[in-house]
DNA sequence: GTCTATAGTGTGATAGAC
DNA sequence: GTCTATCACACTATAGAC
């Protein structure tokens, strides 16, 4: 069906979804899922309300988008990491650091997407809550790991990664700058403290 | 003024503007701000959506209040602990310990006040965001005294204290429980892993 | 302090032309 | 793939009675 449109139509369509995505999130981010109408989302493109609908079946649909990049794809890219060579520091750090950067490139999807949760229709919610849950629950394995080979220290490991992940996310709400080396210093201050602590 | 009014009438009328915030704060959490109704918030507390502006003069001044509680009153109740006895170690420990106490008691409230400032008025959002940069930056200052002191070790003062509220703050979307044991059990893994490291 | 009634505006979404 | 036109409904807020 779609696969038989001439392949510069597809990629059309396909650029436009992208586009409203990234429009709607940057309008959601400033002001909020709900109090954004269709017709602001559409204006900023530079089309009309109505032709939105010809990409995405209702505004809810948009938002689901925006949470999928900002759970399904650190699902898919960031925990493999975990599974790599390296100690569980040397793993965690990994994925410390690769979460920030992908955290840095969706920079206004993650502000709304881990805010805007609650507008999801219960069954988008449910999975977007799914791919929240697992990603804390590998990093709290990699944590008790890690005192099981006795290079952590024993301590609650569901509120450590807890902690950690919410310390990690919450950078998406100040952060400056748009380079790696933006992300690396604020990771190099992260995993100092975490690992060796503050105490001199 | 208001003064003149019997005490029993006065009363009342604080404890309804309690009660609405309250139950504001609840469903804003649930649904979202812009997506609550003033009729939503009256059918909870039972009376009319007209009603509602006998005590507020708008949805805003509802969200305001709630912003207030999750800022001023961290500024005014925590920060004096940053100046009472102690090394800068356990001044912090003891401001980490309040904060969490604060956010569990107001936990609705914070789940709120920190995601929904972008429906605030610019005025009302400027005074917000002063309450919590100067929150940060207290915060702030006392690692750079800590590291002065040789307590804490030499890393980038600034991110470290964003790290740590978001951190903190970031407990108001998961803590269960209403207890101080509930709190502290977070307190001591927290405090374990930023003061000495998660490494053994 | 709460009510009824309503003004005025904006909303998400659909139908059907081009 | 985008348009115009429109439906049906919900919203914040106000006026004025009780």
């Amino acid at each position: 069906m779609t696969d038989s449109l001439p392949v510069s139509r597809r990629k059309r369509t396909a650029e436009r979804r992208t586009e409203i995505v990234t429009a709607a999130a940057r309008i959601f981010a400033d002001q909020g899922y709900a109090a954004v109408g269709m017709r602001d989302i559409a204006d900023t493109i530079g089309i009309r309300g109505a032709s939105l609908y010809h990409h995405f079946p209702s505004k809810e649909e948009i938002l689901y988008a925006i949470c999928l990049t900002v759970t399904k794809e650190p699902v898919e890219r960031n925990l493999p990491l975990l599974d790599g060579p390296g100690t569980p520091a040397e793993r965690l750090t990994a994925l410390m650091t690769a979460h920030v950067r992908h955290l840095l490139h969706r920079r206004v999807e993650y502000m709304v997407g881990l805010h805007e949760r609650p507008a999801l229709t219960p069954e988008h919610r449910a999975e977007i809550d799914r791919y929240l849950y697992y990603y804390n629950r590998r990093v709290r394995d990699l944590l008790v790991a890690g005192m099981r080979s006795g290079e952590f220290r024993e301590l609650n490991p569901s509120v450590a990664a807890l902690g950690i992940l919410d310390m990690l996310n919450g950078v998406s709400s100040w952060i400056r700058g748009d380079t790696d080396e933006d992300t690396d210093e604020v990771v190099v201050t992260y995993t100092a403290m975490l690992f060796d602590g503050l105490r001199a």
